[in-house]
DNA sequence: GATGTAATTGACACCGGTATCATAGTGGCC
DNA sequence: GGCCACTATGATACCGGTGTCAATTACATC
């Protein structure tokens, strides 16, 4: 059996293959009468309309690029899977482009990955949401993108936002809740604008309980396992160490925990310890690590949502989404043990 | 500045579009002189040619489908990575489509995504590698396809396959080198045709040694976190517990490790702990988990480079290709205590 | 019934490539 | 020089859709 094209649908159902063309779009001014027979043959026939065609002709492609940089997979599937969802529903098929941020020429690396696959829509995820060559390369293009979890707001940049800076405080003011007054931080990747965020929150909470900011209290990681064992060595070592600590990322939480577990320091009961970003590690390890979650699959799903109707050229009511994380309490923290 | 079509190449090149058209492809019989000019045109115009008329015209779409179903991600991380590099060089897309294997529908599913996509070809990766139902469809409707990881091998069928019974064997072999004698298994999921091949590479290594291979040491897991955990739980709980315990995989050996942190069960000191694929947790917990590496990226890549070979209907000098894993030895394990 | 307007439909060019086949050019050999 | 085989090139149809615009039909109004 041949494979049905428009012109067998065509002939079936006794119309041209515009007007199958304009059933196929949902084209106004078509008779009811006409519709029907057109979509009863598109079912005899198992019809499929080809999207190369279909592209070649409306000068679009049906594909979408998601890129990305970041080491943590959990979240790059959770982006992936988000994405996925809202492109299958809508007829388009997701490109997946890891890229390296840092790389010599990636402005131009990207820039050919763009105009080479004649890509419908873009979808940016830090730290290529705030990367300003390229949005602006986006812009002059005319590029329908959409930035997810960008720091800067621009105007008419469709972006999906996330509360960094209040789930920073939230969990900070957790901790104070169990009776903790000496609370260590480690700083995220310093070229990483959450980073900025994360600390900001905790830094809020500090102040609004009336708790001073000791600066040997914050180190300066990179959102990595070493670099969370590393800082973690360093104020465990200080003559009074904190009693809890705060690390950036969950990546930094486990080295952390690891540094404490070395040190024969037991955690919860002597340290406690969250982390941020509920990485699956967070689960497995033990003590498990309190975290908070960010609703990232769902980010995803309405950062597609838009992106399509902009592809569409439809009005977008809300250009930019901000989404709630959740505080996850699990095993890592506990009171306060009054031996201090 | 419009965009370059083969059109505008051929004029301002000087020759028709079907000769830009040869250039293009690498087609015999065009003069240097010829290639010449083109080329230059090429370059002067920025010329990329579109792929949906390409595919419009020789019926193909530079797609290829990525089917899993998997809960890890660092392997589908990898997966996809090894994948994207060889469909980057070649210009094809990689449209990645996450399945349930167990669904109601899954082959209808499967089939959709297929037809509708109309991919140049597919990757299959477990469970769906040794899906018979699926291959039958892909073998009648000529689509090619290449297995990753499949354990049954089918002829003319061309599959990417790992050593798992001889990796197995090899971890095996480095507890029992630690004068380990009694050594508790934790099996992978029942329905995974990989866990019957590590338990035989485990039970091969015990009777090699002379050493018995006691049922009571041996638990079904489901390569699980939370089996790991109970597994454990049921062997630590003997009578003569294990002194070692080899589990199918990382996540189970961390439930194995979580359930001896709760029994104050030292590790490696008192339990030495092994798991299997190095996921990043086994890296990140404490003490971390000696385990096998596989050279999952590369199977990717291979697995790719003989697909699009078969779609390019090129001659296939290996249609099965065996990769080695590596024993990645770490600190989950140490030599049997005298006190024992 | 005539007329005007809107709704419905179709003929045909076109998107940017590839495939087929005919034609023009080139060099070797008698 | 004449003939032949082979190489190089182009004209044109075609892939399966969409866009334009004209033609036809339906319906409301006078």
């Amino acid at each position: 059996m041949q494979k049905a094209t428009i012109n067998s649908v065509a002939a079936y159902a006794g119309v041209s293959k515009k007007t199958v063309s304009r059933v196929l779009n949902n084209e106004p001014n078509v008779s009811v009468k006409t519709t029907q027979k057109v979509n009863d043959a598109f079912k005899a026939l198992a019809y499929k309309p080809s999207p190369q065609a279909r592209g070649l002709a409306s000068n679009q492609s049906f594909l979408i690029g998601l890129i990305y940089d970041n080491p943590n997979k959990d979240y790059i599937h959770e982006i992936q899977m988000g994405a996925l969802n809202v492109c299958n529903d809508e007829g388009y098929h997701l490109v997946i482009h890891p890229a390296v941020f840092k790389s010599e020429n990636i402005l131009q690396n990207l820039k050919d990955f763009i105009i080479q696959s004649q890509l419908d829509g873009l979808v940016l995820t830090p730290p290529f949401s705030d990367m300003h060559s390229l949005l602006e390369i986006l812009e002059k293009n005319d590029i329908a993108h959409v930035r997810i979890a960008a720091t800067e707001q621009i105007s008419d940049s469709i972006c999906v936002i996330n509360n960094d800076q209040e789930a920073s405080y939230e969990i900070t003011d957790y901790i104070i809740s169990l009776g903790h007054r000496d609370i260590g931080f480690i700083k995220g990747h310093p070229e990483h604008n959450v980073s900025a965020q994360r600390f900001k929150g905790f830094e809020q909470a500090l102040i609004d309980h009336g708790l001073e900011v000791k600066s040997q209290y914050i180190e300066q990681g990179y959102f990595d396992f070493v670099s969370g064992v590393s800082c973690a060595n360093k104020l465990l070592n200080l003559d009074s160490p904190p009693t809890a600590i705060f690390a950036s990322n969950d990546y930094m939480a486990a080295g952390v925990l690891k540094a404490a577990s070395l040190k024969k320091i037991k955690v919860p009961d002597d340290l406690s310890i969250t982390g941020f970003d509920d990485v699956a590690i967070s689960r497995y390890l033990w003590p498990s690590i309190t975290t908070i979650q960010q609703p990232v699959r769902l980010m995803a799903s309405k950062a597609l949502d838009i992106l399509i109707k902009q592809i569409r050229k439809q009005t977008i009511e809300q250009p930019q989404i901000q989404l709630a994380s959740q505080l996850l309490i699990r095993e890592s923290c506990a009171e306060l043990s009054a031996k201090c």
